[in-house]
DNA sequence: ATCTCGATAGTCT
DNA sequence: GACTATCGAGATC
């Protein structure tokens, strides 16, 4: 991480094309400040959920759950679903148009500890171990276990129905960062068919970039 | 490495 | 009543 002054993503990066922002949100970091404790991590895959797609929550108009996706850009749109996981996505478009950006996998970079203890892992991964610290395998492993899924990550930053809705333009509870201006390579970004989904298959909108490492699922 | 399956509850038809 | 933008364990190869 770093000693240089992060800055909040602005109101207009949430404005561009939902598919361009999957991309380009990559790399870019998730800040969960709560009383617990802060975690930080670095968005190593997404996925776009777009108005005319028939796999998009909002693709059927609003209801309760899914009325943050209409909402302003740059917000927060969590789920609950499968009866036990959140999903966090990061709301585009503007307002009134239902589209957002599901944020799939994340390399965890501070407050690996606070993780760990809100996933609940304490002797399936041996934390302090030179195994999972001191090598790149073992950061991968660890990485994934903390925050490699949708769900996952959720439960490791902290993240439930009761931080649906929130602004991430400003720094607080929930927002997203900017290390430096270069982050973005977009021409390095795979696409291949989103996880989870049993229409619109064909469709390329789940993205990660090129030797990624930190993924909830390889291919 | 790849699979199957159970857990668990909110949402929508 | 069916489905779900999931996860982890256990079986099997």
């Amino acid at each position: 991480m770093s000693n240089q002054r992060m800055f909040p993503l602005g109101c207009e990066f949430y404005l561009q094309d939902t598919v361009e922002l999957a991309k380009r949100i990559l790399n870019c970091l998730l800040i969960s400040e709560s009383p617990e404790g802060t975690t930080i991590g670095r968005i190593s895959e997404t996925e776009a959920y777009t108005a005319n797609d028939p796999a998009c929550h909002a693709f059927r108009g609003k209801t309760a759950r899914n009325q943050a996706m209409f909402g302003t850009p740059g917000h927060s749109y969590i789920y609950f679903t499968y009866g036990m996981h959140h999903c966090f996505n990061v709301v585009s478009a503007s307002e009134g148009v239902g589209e957002a950006v599901l944020v799939r996998s994340i390399e965890p970079l501070l407050g690996l500890e606070l993780m760990r203890k809100r996933r609940g892992l304490s002797k399936e991964i041996d934390f302090k171990s030179d195994n999972c610290q001191n090598n790149e395998a073992g950061r991968q492993k660890l990485g994934v276990a903390l925050c490699g899924g949708p769900g996952k990550l959720c439960q490791a930053f902290g993240l439930d129905l009761s931080q649906n809705g929130l602004d991430l333009t400003q720094q607080g509870r929930l927002w997203i960062g900017c290390p430096n201006e270069e982050m973005q390579n977009v021409e390095h970004v795979i696409a291949t068919p989103r996880i989870g989904i049993s229409v619109e298959t064909e469709r390329l909108e789940r993205f990660y970039l090129k030797g990624e490492r930190f993924l909830s699922r390889n291919k």
